[in-house]
DNA sequence: TTGGAAAGTCAACATCGCTGACATAAAGTC
DNA sequence: GACTTTATGTCAGCGATGTTGACTTTCCAA
């Protein structure tokens, strides 16, 4: 079934089912492992996942606004409000008031926001680092061009635009 | 691209931080696209993300115990056995006694739950196609590459298990 | 025959998504 | 100045899915 299309004469055997089939598993086994260094981490401080991910984009982009990170993440107002409520209690994120517009609130880390982004990155960078090496540059550049014709079109406007500096 | 790096020495420019991070993003965006498609169907049966890994999993392999399925997963049998149970009362998913071993209960889908299986599957396979198509044999290639590089030992075990049929 | 593996179940709990409703402050508009 | 919209925050409740711990039943194997 499917078994190799075709395309203007040529033979696409990366497309059938069971190479699709095993790309799918290897994101999912490949999610695990990405994730899995940081939850170790996580642990020790009592927090998760969506802590990390309020951490990673607000060191990304310093100042950005609550808006902006809330469509950054994908998720509610009220789910992440939840989750920066603690980081600003503990002290690891800052909120100030725009000057500009009063309404809204520039998050950044503080100190000790910074070093626990470093802990986390660190543990995630070098799973990463350890991976693109055994791989090498071709395979990475593969890789990033596949991972990013699979984001959904908001998704990846939030990636190119991070991709080019703040 | 792809220019970058070399071995012996030399500056690896497809190692630096800022690469590292780009690939992180990367993984984070691309995984909420590769999860879009799915979770939409399912939210129709009121099924979740758990239902559909163990969905795809005893297609993937009929007849595999729980035992096995639960390490494949990385989750505890009480988790494991809230969706299982689901999708055998759903009619779904069938529990045979093992012959030789009568303590093993393997796992099959029923017709019911093959449909589910290839509604499921046809729209992560239709998002992989596209990206796949997009990004070219190559850099499909390097994206396995590197997604297998990432994973732990043990997923790696599974994944490579599955990739050479049953 | 006894120890341990495989499976199932009950209870309790945490994280982190969601919806809905509502409040406040500030900006923008007519 | 009155009205509307936007940005943020908060309360309450719910659902999916992960966890630990304790316990039982079944049954293979030494």
């Amino acid at each position: 079934m499917a078994d190799s299309g075709t395309q203007g004469g040529e033979t696409l055997l990366f497309l059938t089912d069971e190479q699709l089939r095993k790309g799918i598993e290897a994101m999912f086994f490949a999610y695990r492992g990405f994730t899995a260094d940081p939850d170790r981490i996580l642990e020790k401080y009592a927090y998760g996942r969506a802590h990390h991910r309020a951490i990673h984009f607000i060191n990304r982009q310093p100042g950005l606004t609550v808006t902006t990170l809330l469509s950054v993440l994908g998720v509610t107002k009220q789910s992440l409000n939840r989750v920066l409520r603690t980081l600003i209690e503990d002290g690891l994120v800052e909120s100030r008031v725009g000057r500009k517009d009063k309404r809204e609130r520039h998050l950044f880390l503080t100190e000790k926001g910074e070093a626990l982004e470093r802990e986390l990155s660190g543990a995630q960078r070098e799973r990463m680092r350890a991976a693109y090496r055994a791989a090498g540059p071709q395979a990475v550049a593969g890789f990033r061009q596949v991972l990013e014709a699979m984001m959904d079109f908001e998704m990846r406007r939030h990636y190119q635009m991070m991709k080019d500096g703040t």
